[in-house]
DNA sequence: CATGCAATCACCATAATTGGCGATTGACTG
DNA sequence: CAGTCAATCGCCAATTATGGTGATTGCATG
């Protein structure tokens, strides 16, 4: 196995220097680059040609965050684990969205650190359990409408908008729920008088608006 | 501190035996109620008063998943932790978007199915790894647009598309655009031949999953 | 047991969409 | 200046969707 070459971003010099020297004695890993602050930030990236990148969240200039959508917008590929001291920092949930692969806690000792970049480099996601609460909890929120509107659409109804949502024709509908074209008639019918719309097209944005419907998936 | 009270809904008549003897028996908990099946599911829970409701994901007649949505729509302060034998389950995530607060694996300790019932009644979310991962990335996708493909719609095509998502017929759209029907038509098979898709309803559900039009959230 | 409601199906007429074949104009580009 | 492409328009045929008025069955509920 090559080792993970692993670039630092961090203004502190001591962190920087203690990194650089466990990232070049650590067997399994290797430093790619050091640097105190993101200027140049996508060159440097561009030469060092990490596998793994350290940033730390809270930078003078340009913030770690703003790095993270630099970096994502020229290396979608590349993994980003975000260094800070607090793991209550909004900074941590805007750098998550932004695209970073996990974080770590600047005072987890140095093998935690090691295991949380390996982890990050086989595509996994190192992070406090206060976040994931979080992240899991939003997430939740943004596909449930929990308590939006009732609608009062039956289970079949609801089936056969989930079905038109996915691109499917009356015949398709029918076929794949075994009833007639003339039921799947029936039903989109009355769906259109529940939502108040008249047409395929919006109703599927309504489902969508609504959620009534999940896509995803 | 009053005891946790913790309803059990299991087809498996051994594990909910066990169960019930564990939330007899351990002091900080104690047994709401235990049922085979979700037949009845709401008024069994308005009778038990559980705080937190322990669901096997694999029922057979109405789902694990389905009694979510259920327990969701009248009691959305219920907590709701998942048993499921698999952590690869679809079912998994479809509980958790349903709106579940945590799963536990059936082949782990009492002591940790204690933990988690804990954890969830704190309002933590008990969860596996892997799923956690899998939840994580998934928000990241739905949060950032990153780079959407490029489908090369003319501004024109993008104008008409933007029209179709707000429900707008061909008639209505050449109105707004003052173009003629049969303009539209042809910018609208333009439109399907890049998308690929063959209707005005996966055309716009492809125009809002991938983000080529701008509306809500 | 009457009442309502969900789910199923049928028929009819009209409207809308879809896909195919064109065409012309103007702007940009190598 | 020839070629390309976006935008515009037209016609035809086939398919699909929409809206209306029915009907029957079975289930649940008071």
């Amino acid at each position: 196995m090559a080792d993970i070459r692993v670039a630092i971003f961090d203004d502190d010099k001591r962190i920087r220097a203690s990194l650089e020297i466990l990232f070049t004695h650590t067997s399994g890993f290797s430093l790619a680059g050091s640097f105190p602050d993101c200027k140049n930030l996508l060159k440097n990236i561009d030469d060092a040609k990490p596998d793994v990148v350290l940033m730390d969240i809270d930078m003078p200039e340009i913030s770690g965050v703003d790095a993270v959508k630099k970096i994502r917008s020229k290396n979608p590929e590349l993994e980003i684990l975000m260094l800070t001291v607090f793991d209550d920092n909004q900074n941590i949930f805007e750098a998550i969205v932004a695209g970073a692969n996990g974080y770590i806690l600047k005072n987890r000792s140095l093998d935690r650190l090691l295991e949380a970049v390996k982890e990050v480099h086989e595509g996994g996601t190192p992070m406090s359990a206060s976040i994931a609460n979080k992240v899991f909890k939003l997430f939740q929120k943004q596909n449930n409408p929990a308590v939006s509107e009732d609608y009062k659409l039956s289970e079949r109804e609801k089936e056969v908008l989930a079905l038109l949502v996915k691109g499917a024709s009356y015949k398709m509908v029918g076929d794949h729920l075994k009833i007639s074209y003339d039921t799947v008639h029936s039903h989109i019918k009355n769906i259109y008088k529940k939502l108040r719309v008249n047409s395929m097209s919006e109703a599927v944005v309504f489902a969508l608006k609504n959620r009534l419907v999940n896509i995803f998936i």
